[in-house]
DNA sequence: ATTGACCTTACCATGATGGGAAGGTCTATC
DNA sequence: GATAGACCTTCCCATCATGGTAAGGTCAAT
């Protein structure tokens, strides 16, 4: 299997397979006598794993450990739970922060007649000229 | 002012400050015969406002085109509700995909015995050896 | 033999920020 | 004055994951 076969039957592109293959998260396949790279359902069953991995928001660091883990016959699954609950946590601190933006900006938004008058709340707010933005 | 102060001052790094003027979203301030950038109150208020533009997640260029409505004292504030609109969608869009990874997550740590058996539902998932993750 | 689709490596770009080096300047103290 | 230390200047490099492009080699079908 050629590299664009690969990238196909995994879903990760033929350029995130080499760069892959550059910072060690995955190993160097064989090569043909023109130095083509060769894949086996093995090697798909990785990048598979690697791109779902990707998909829910592990960072390639989380997915190498968790990479490991699965390739560890005699892994505890504790491992994984805990890298998995930390991920939970960072990304619920991060959904937090967004939804602070997002209610600051709702209510600016709501305060904006969105007409042709120079008056904006919204620029108010972002310039710091008044006293409070929320509580109304 | 030195930039220094103009970075305590505003909360904006010396280093961004810099960056932003060379990426053209700053006006080059003046400078000392020694070549010190120089800055005033005015810069100082104008760095704030991206700050907070920032704080609230606009990008360096949504942050550009939200200054420039706030200079133009003959803007209406419709643009400025757009572009704060179409941020609050794109915002509440990334928050659904984190709210769904959050969601599997948390599934398949519910479903981790976290113990020492190599069996682990997560790494399965991972793997997508099994037919379904969701759904109990 | 030619063509077109594929492969190879190597370099550059993104967005926003930080780090550091090498060298110049200002201020306070001796 | 001189020296020390804190500041400034520019320039280059790194991040993280991904995409693009260019120059050249290879394979399969016509």
């Amino acid at each position: 299997m050629n590299i664009g076969q690969a990238a196909d039957a995994s879903g990760v592109s033929a350029k995130m397979i080499r760069y892959y293959e550059q910072i060690g998260l995955i190993r160097p396949p064989s090569r043909t006598g023109s130095n083509y790279r060769v894949y086996g359902s093995d090697e798909v069953h990785v990048l598979r794993f690697i791109r779902r991995s990707r998909t829910l928001g592990f960072s390639i660091e989380e997915t190498s450990a968790l990479l490991a883990l699965w390739q560890d016959k005699t892994r505890a699954s504790g491992e994984v739970r805990d890298i998995a609950s930390e991920h939970i946590s960072a990304l619920e601190t991060k959904i937090a922060e967004l939804e602070s933006m997002v209610g600051t900006l709702k209510h600016l938004v709501h305060c904006c007649q969105g007409d042709n008058r120079p008056d904006c709340p919204i620029l108010d707010d972002l310039a710091g000229t008044h006293s409070k933005t929320k509580g109304h």
